[in-house]
RNA sequence: GGGAUCUUAGCUCAGCUGGGAGAGCAUCUGCCUUACAAGCAGAGGGUCACAGGUUCGAGCCCUGUAGGUCCCACCA
């Protein structure tokens, strides 16, 4: 051994050195080959923007996780990077930073501005990559992508222009949500609903022709009376019937308006009567369309009341509605304001309440390619893990509505549609057209507007791999396999991927999507940036070491579910950590104690067998429960054997044969210590890549531990023999190290053992294991026997089934306790046999029952019966001595 | 209004298709035993929210109740 290691565990040392060694040697890259089964993942790309948070970190981890699994297996892996463009927030981010050196938007135009947002990216755009690297993510760096490079904006042009060919995608005037700070409309998924305390103002409109009768109209926003084009009332209201038909006032303007039937009118809310106002309301929208009522903008796109707006023209929306409510008060139109809580939408970037504004936008019609989408999942090709997903998932695509993609902004994909100024023709073109095909003229402008960040990272599974051309990559890497992502974005994306990439490509992105939850705060509160709550990822790291993170962020959590994030499991992670780098350590430095290149396998003793055959098991549950993307439970179960089974019980067994100068097993226990330590290693790799890098290439003289083959389960580790008879020793030993405590023997003080079987098999396997039998249970010398030959009657005694242990220690044995000791465990033995007996002697058990359940309850009534009469036998033996 | 989900040890959570309640942390006791005190050996601690039902058998399946969380939805 040349190398050492430290004593304890510094991850900030080997991390870097690891991870440049891995970047190096192109371990992260994959290239088509055709011998090879390409197993891919997308990675979802993080805004340009952005700075790596917890979200990131446990969504990264968990695709690292899964493109190492399979890169070990022996598939060609690749894991395919890129960012995001991000539009609103990095324009909004922009405009912010500009501001700051007193500069305006306008001020620098379209082509300045965007010159200034691509200085930005080529400074900041790399930071969070830089940031995923240092969690260990093994992602193909060299095919990183942007949302905004060139094959990206061809993917884009190509869909957008095929999705416009087909009728898909149409140009229309109608309401869509507007945000009147960041000055673009945006998405339904982007808006936000909060309930919000609010009133409602009732409002008297005077019946025209009919002095003083008046209809009460109940509303939220009083300011768009300014637009009314109608008022209300459900056709079968008896209460308002004589109204349809007639005209009323609209105060303030004073002009007359329609009262109209509709059955949108609930009758039982409010007053049964509802003003219309086609241009500020998605409902009076739909209304207004039905009865062919004016539309009527009485708002600027800063939300001030427009140029219509008579004496309100100008002011804000809410100073208008002081304002309006103060005049009708003056009126006496005023009838009531009434606390009323309601659901406001706002936008989820800025929180400002969205305006529903009619606008000429873009629109993704999604009737038809919805239902493909929901088809993939009912068939089951396509896999929501976890299952309950597929609920979410359906609802949304039920009640889909078309998808508002155009985007009044500057940064971002500019839609390639092109208006004849001259007759109005609309042209979408890949290519920029020179003339109007319908007038001949060359008096065309490009359409001012950029699509939605989402519209290109629909196409992301794809248009990374080369798409729209037919690139290898794209033939031999897509579709891709999985996708991970947080439940968050299963509208803003997952939907949008599936139905972009059937519509595009004929195939399903991916066949399986892993949902993680969100990881919130100590207290169960989101992470974020106004309660200052969250944590950095990159200082967890710094302190803990990245394999800390990445086991805390993946254990002890079932898909899909939140998580709190605690410094503790952290410092617990980072423990475990520590724990197998000093099992390495104590393997490497008894390396040298023997010749382990020709152990043959008669050589290997009975606890050899035991942890080999147990270490067998565990590679079948590990990839097993991988397959099912239960990581979680797989990183438990790697936990618990490599702590508890390997460390704290083979170790401790082995350890007198490596002490002992002469015994012979010895290589075959330097053997198994290696063996097994790989192979968890291996298992544990994905988890923690870093520790195990560094454990693997110090011990073995392979190159890295993350290209090694991934375990596979073989019957010839396979010994049920060995397992039963460790299991006895252990069980021996437990009670052992029970009893002295209880009495209070310090561990240095040692003494006799015997145990006392009839049993041949019995004896044998603890003649065989009596030099570590002796070392754990703290004995000097250890006899086995048939019988209780030369041991003092008051020995203390521990029964186990199939045998008796005593240990003679004469002057601390109080017989009263030893006796109340027994009766405990006899009493408890009772109520086993009984329990035991009870299933047994229910004939419907027996008869219903599985086989094997039966089968497994009778050994089990044989076992306690057995170990009963041991009790009760020796309980007999005390009260003959006393 | 619709839907999802949660309620398990003091805390945070596992518990995969129903077959004798688990982990980490915390607590208590004893140990610096030649890999590890970031450790070792022991211990205590739970009518699995509540009420019914299905079943030979329920933390797990069904129904209802209470409380929490989240998502969706155009009730002005």
């Amino acid at each position: 051994m040349d190398r050492e290691l430290e004593k304890n565990y510094n991850p900030s040392e080997i991390e870097g050195r690891l991870y440049d060694k891995w970047v190096k040697n192109k371990y992260f890259h994959a290239e088509v080959d055709r011998d090879k089964k390409p197993f891919t993942i997308v990675m979802p790309p993080p805004n340009i923007t952005g700075q790596l948070h917890m979200g990131h970190a446990l969504d990264n981890t968990m695709q690292d996780i899964l493109i190492r699994f399979k890169r070990m297996q022996g598939y060609n892996a690749l894991w395919q990077p890129g960012t995001d463009h991000a539009a609103i927030a990095t324009e909004v981010k922009l405009i912010e930073n500009l501001k700051k050196q007193g500069i305006e938007k306008e001020d620098l135009g379209r082509e300045g501005f965007l010159e200034k947002a691509w200085e930005w990216k080529a400074e900041y755009g790399g930071r969070i990559v830089n940031q995923l690297k240092r969690l260990g993510s093994s992602a193909d760096w060299d095919r990183e992508r942007f949302t905004m490079d060139e094959g990206n904006n061809k993917a884009v042009t190509e869909v957008f222009t095929k999705l416009y060919d087909k009728g898909y995608l149409y140009r229309g005037s109608r309401i869509v949500n507007w945000c009147p700070v960041c000055q673009t409309s945006i998405s339904d998924a982007e808006v936000i609903h909060e309930e919000q305390d609010g009133f409602f103002w009732h409002i008297n409109y005077p019946v025209a022709g009919e002095e003083g009768r008046f209809v009460e109209i109940a509303t939220t926003r009083p300011e768009t009376l300014l637009g009314d084009t109608a008022v209300a009332v459900n056709p079968d209201d008896e209460r308002y019937k004589d109204l349809i038909g007639k005209k009323v006032i609209l105060p303030l303007v004073n002009k007359e308006i329609p009262v109209i039937a509709d059955s949108y009118v609930d009758m039982e809310f409010g007053t049964g009567v509802v003003k219309i106002t086609p241009a500020h309301d998605p409902n009076d929208f739909e209304v207004g369309k039905r009865h062919n009522l004016e539309e009527i903008n009485i708002m600027n796109d800063d939300a001030t009341i427009a140029k219509n707006g008579g004496k309100y023209a100008g002011m804000d929306r809410y100073e208008a509605r002081k304002e309006i409510v103060s005049d009708l008060e003056k009126l006496g139109l005023l009838v009531a304001v009434k606390p009323h809580k309601h659901m406001v939408g706002t936008h989820d970037r800025c929180k400002t309440t969205v305006e529903p504004l009619i606008k000429p936008q873009w629109f993704v019609r999604m009737t038809e390619m919805a239902r493909p989408a929901k088809e993939a999942v009912e068939k089951g090709e396509l896999k929501l893990v976890p299952e309950r997903m597929n609920k979410t998932y359906y609802n949304w695509l039920d009640n889909i509505r078309d998808w508002c993609v155009s985007r009044q902004l500057w940064w971002g994909h500019r839609i390639p549609a092109y208006y004849c100024q001259d007759c109005g023709e609309i042209i979408v073109s890949k290519e920029t057209p020179d003339t109007c095909p319908k007038c001949g003229c060359h008096n065309l402008k490009q359409d001012e507007d950029t699509l939605d960040t989402w519209f290109s990272s629909a196409l992301w599974p794809f248009s990374t791999l080369g798409w729209p051309d037919k690139t290898e990559e794209l033939d031999y890497f897509y579709p891709t396999d999985v996708l991970v992502t947080g439940y968050d974005i299963i509208f803003f994306w997952v939907i949008r991927m599936v139905f972009s990439a059937i519509e595009q490509t004929g195939k399903l992105p991916f066949h399986t999507v892993l949902f993680h939850g969100l990881v919130r705060d100590d207290q169960g509160r989101k992470m974020s940036k106004s309660l200052g709550n969250g944590i950095d990822p990159l200082e967890v790291i710094d302190k803990y070491g990245a394999d800390a993170l990445r086991f805390t962020l993946i254990t002890g959590n079932a898909p899909g579910n939140d998580m709190r994030f605690y410094w503790e499991r952290v410092e617990a992670s980072r423990n475990f950590a520590n724990k197998v780098w000093n099992a390495s350590r104590f393997i490497m430095m008894n390396m040298d104690k023997a010749d382990i290149s020709d152990v043959s396998p008669d050589a290997l003793t009975t606890p050899d067998r035991w942890i080999l055959s147990k270490m067998n098991s565990l590679v079948k549950e590990v990839t097993e429960n991988m397959e099912k993307y239960e990581l979680g439970i797989a990183a438990a179960k790697i936990y618990d054997f490599l702590w508890e089974e390997f460390c704290d019980w083979y170790i401790e067994m082995v350890k007198p044969r490596l002490w002992k100068d002469e015994d012979e097993t010895k290589a075959a226990a330097l053997w198994t210590l290696k063996k097994v330590l790989t192979t968890g290693l291996k298992l544990l790799h994905p988890y923690m890549p870093f520790v195990t890098e560094e454990i693997y290439c110090t011990l073995t003289d392979e190159e890295s531990i993350m290209i090694s083959d991934w375990p596979l389960y073989s019957e010839e580790y396979s010994f049920k023999a060995d397992e039963e008879a460790v299991d006895i020793i252990k069980e021996a030993v437990r009670g052992i190290r029970n009893i002295r405590t209880e009495m209070n023997v310090s561990p240095g003080r040692k003494a006799s053992v015997y145990v006392v079987s009839e049993k041949e098999n019995i004896r044998n396997i603890f003649e065989n294991s009596a030099d570590f039998f002796g070392a754990l249970s703290y004995a000097n010398e250890v006899h086995v026997q048939a019988d209780k030959t030369g041991i003092a009657d008051d020995a203390v005694s521990v029964v186990i089934h199939d045998a008796v242990i005593y240990i003679p220690f004469a002057e601390l044995v109080d017989i009263k306790k030893e006796v109340e000791r027994l009766e405990k465990e006899k009493a408890r033995l009772e109520s086993e046999i009984k329990r035991a007996n009870g299933m047994l002697n229910n004939p419907k058990f027996v008869e219903k029952a599985p086989c094997a359940k039966v089968e497994e309850e009778k050994a089990k009534l044989k076992k306690y019966t057995e170990t009963y009469e041991q009790v009760a036998a020796r309980l007999k033996q005390l009260s003959a001595a006393e």
